[in-house]
DNA sequence: GTCGATGCAAACGTTTTGCACACTG
DNA sequence: CAGTGTGCAAAACGTTTGCATCGAC
C-alpha cells in the first residue's frame, strides 16, 4: 500500500525502511511517529504541519501539535523530509526524495512544482557573477500562473 | 539631505512628494508618517518594521510599533514601499523605486541584490514551459554565498 | 530500568486588530 | 468638526520549549 515510486535512489522508499534508521540514530519507534511517516509516504504533498496533525490524529486523536513538530524536526535532520516556503502562512512538509523547486502563484495561491532544471539559468547566471550557489527548493519563487494571468489580462483592458 | 539617486522614473523621489500623494488618496500627513518615511528615503535597504520603529523613535519616542505597520501597509497600497522576505524572521521593507532581487546565504544570512536581468533564464524558462511569469522580488532564493562556499569546501575536505 | 518521546500548557517572535482619544485638513 | 491616524493592550498566528509522565528497547 506504497506510493513508492519516484523515489530518488538512496533515500529510504517506505515507512519501516525509515524507522529503522530512526533507530540506527538513537531513536526509538513510536505510535506517532509511524502514522506520521505513513502519511508523508502517501498521496499529496505540500501538507502544513497543522493538515499532518489532523490526518494523523484521525487514526490516533491524541497525537498533539507539538509532537508532529519534533517529529517533524527529527526527520529532517535524519534528511528524510524537507519543508518549503511557499509564500505567506506556515510552511510545508514532504519527502526530500521528492526534489523540486516551487513556483506560488500570487494571486490564487496555486503552487507548481518545478523541475530543478528550470532553475539552471538562474543558477548559472547567480554562479558566474555573484559566486552565488543558488538553492532553489527552500522557498518558492512567487509569481502569477498561466491561468490567472489570463484571467487578469482580461480584466485590465477596461 | 536626500538619497533621491537611482530612483525609478514615475515614483516620487522624496517625502514631500510621498506626502502629496497620501493627501491625495484622502490620507493625512502626520509626523510618525513623515519622520518614518524619512527613514525609507534615508541610506540603507532591507529594514524589518522594528528597525524603522527604532530608528523613528529615535526622533519620536512614542511612536508605536503598530503606527509603523499600519503606516508601511498604508504606503505599500500606495505603491511607494514593497516588503521583502529574506529567508526566516521578519520581513524588510524598501521603496518600491529600488527594484531588485534577492539572493540570501543560507549560512551566513547575508542578503546580495541581485539585478532583475539575472532572473531572466528562470522567468524565460518559467514562462515558455509553464505559462507562469515569474515575479522575483517578494521572495530571496536562498542558497550559498561564495565566502560560505569557500569555507564549506575546505571544512568538507576532512 | 534507562533514556528518548509525548501531552499539555505556556512562551515565543512577528504581525494584526479593537478601542477610545488626538490630530489633520 | 468630520473623519483619519494614533497609542495602548490584547489577540492572532505559526512555532518552540519546559516539565512531568509515559513507553520503547
Amino acid at each position: 500500500m506504497g506510493v513508492e515510486s519516484h523515489l530518488v535512489a538512496g533515500a529510504p522508499s517506505g515507512v519501516e525502511e525509515v524507522l529503522a534508521r530512526v533507530r540506527k540514530a538513537g531513536g526509538r519507534a513510536t505510535t506517532s511517529r509511524r502514522i506520521l511517516l505513513e502519511r508523508l509516504f502517501a498521496e499529496g504533498s505540500h501538507k502544513t504541519a497543522e493538515e499532518l496533525a489532523h490526518e494523523v490524529q484521525r487514526v490516533a486523536p491524541d497525537v498533539h501539535l507539538s509532537t508532529i513538530y519534533r517529529n517533524l524536526e527529527e526527520l529532517e535532520r535524519l534528511g528524510v523530509v524537507t519543508h518549503a516556503h511557499l509564500g505567506h502562512g506556515p510552511a510545508t512538509y514532504h519527502l526530500a526524495a521528492e526534489t523540486h523547486g516551487h513556483l506560488s502563484c500570487e494571486s490564487c495561491g496555486a503552487t507548481l512544482e518545478a523541475p530543478l532544471g528550470l532553475f539552471d539559468g538562474l543558477a548559472e547566471a547567480a554562479r558566474t557573477t555573484l559566486g552565488f550557489e543558488i538553492d532553489p527548493r527552500h522557498f518558492a519563487v512567487l509569481g502569477h500562473c498561466a491561468a490567472c494571468r489570463a484571467r487578469e489580462a482580461v480584466a485590465g483592458e477596461v
